[in-house]
DNA sequence: GCGCCCTCGGTGGTCTGACCTCTGATGCTA
DNA sequence: TAGCATCAGAGGTCAGACCACCGAGGGCGC
């Protein structure tokens, strides 16, 4: 029964100082007692309270800081400090770009997931958008036309396209994890775009299938929407295999 | 022209050391001059090289090893030191984990974000399950029946049958997300069945959904896949609204 | 010659204490 | 009363020390 091989005798992982303030600070969100705008008592006061070194405290923060929790500004009185910020967006983004770059996941993951986000963003976005968010998705579509426009214009345009359906929809983790993954793709896009052979004659291609989509939002043809969104997607897939 | 209003000169953010590193590490990954496995150099001559100092290095490794990029050993030899590791599921988890419990997305998001992803995840292990990945599933299924049960274990069960079907459909980013936002309710569903008046008999109907999905799966059928889920979902959500 | 053990060096982990910059609040002064 | 100078407290940065850990390599005994 004490066999050294024995898994119930496995090492046990020795917590990390920072890995404790970590989970103090978390087991404080848990638990309702921090919510988003709520302050965090100050590094050093924190570093007492916890009885570790304020370098520790500093290691945690940082890490709940790039995750989009938490939120530091220097200087002093109400404006200062560190508090609860949740801005998922940003983070989620730098996350999922950085684990695409590392080729964790596979490149025909990464398309079809955005078909199946896209496709889910669109069909809300048909059955959802208000005359705003309509408004702002047409303006995109303007910003991305026209006989001189660069591939940066173009991709930025697209970008912001694609990001504008997926707010309409009015899902936000949906619209947050769609731009995520869009936006993660965004340079390689580009790239691919300046390496085409015709990319003008293409842009002109990819703006007529933005018009008809968003002719299917503007009717709420929900099913409509879903279908061109995925034959956009994969259309712009196959022309542009240098993204991988 | 030099209105002090004038949006061109916007107070420009300065950035942070540990940014700054960051960035280093992100440029070596995107350029990539690092791939995963790959070693970063030892704390002290990366800080030497990017002229800052230690703290500053740490905090940026940190950062990264909270987003699952970088990896950390003490010791010596070959072995230690910091790698480029991406482990992107934990990370996920705990991010989408934390932004949930700051009710920075609304619930009923979260459960129709939770019915797209697991959706396209059925639908793909319809397709594309294999006999191994069958047969897990099929594990995690007798794990959640029995009068016996508790709601402890069958909770683990019920996460380990729809993270199984995540990992059965092939796509690790759709079933990164899966599993990221099932475990990310876990804890407050496990309360939910707490607090339920009857909730061994709700047990027995979940979990003949569960077997009814798994035979659908084993027919290879997508279409009937994909409506069970859903139903399986939205049933589950309208039993335990205590979940919200 | 072989194998064990032990020291050594380099790694991340932690802490201390200092100094900087920034900025709202305070209170003095004209 | 308006304006300005000072202050205090917050995060930002740094230098330097010491610790725990663990592979590598040398030395010793067999």
């Amino acid at each position: 029964m004490t066999d050294e091989r024995n898994p119930a005798w496995a090492p046990v992982a020795r917590p990390r100082a920072h890995e404790l303030v970590i989970q103090a600070i978390e087991d404080q969100i848990m638990s309702g007692a921090l919510a988003v705008g709520d302050p965090l008592p100050p590094e050093r006061d924190l570093a007492a309270r916890l009885e570790v070194s304020r370098a520790g405290v500093r290691e945690a923060v940082r890490v709940l800081e790039g995750q989009g929790v938490l939120r530091s500004r220097v200087g002093s009185g109400a404006e200062a400090g560190t508090f609860v910020a949740a801005l998922p967006d940003a983070a989620l983004t730098r996350f999922l770009r950085l684990h695409v770059a590392l080729a964790n996941f596979p490149f025909a993951d990464v398309v079809d997931a955005r078909v199946t986000l896209e496709r889910s963003s669109a069909a809300l976005a048909a059955r959802n958008a208000d005359a705003g968010a309509l408004a702002a998705i047409e303006q995109t579509l303007a910003r991305g036309a026209g006989p001189g426009v660069t591939p940066e214009e173009f991709n930025d345009a697209d970008t912001a396209f694609h990001v504008a359906i997926a707010a309409a929809g009015g899902n936000r983790l949906v619209s947050s994890m769609t731009i995520a993954i869009r936006e993660s793709l965004s340079t390689r896009i580009l790239q691919a775009l300046h390496d085409h052979d015709d990319w003008s004659s293409l842009a002109v291609r990819l703006h007529a299938q933005h018009v008809e989509l968003f002719e299917a939002l503007v009717r709420r043809d929900a099913d409509a929407a879903e279908q061109l969104t995925e034959q956009h997607i994969r259309f712009a897939d196959q022309e542009l295999p240098a993204v991988r």
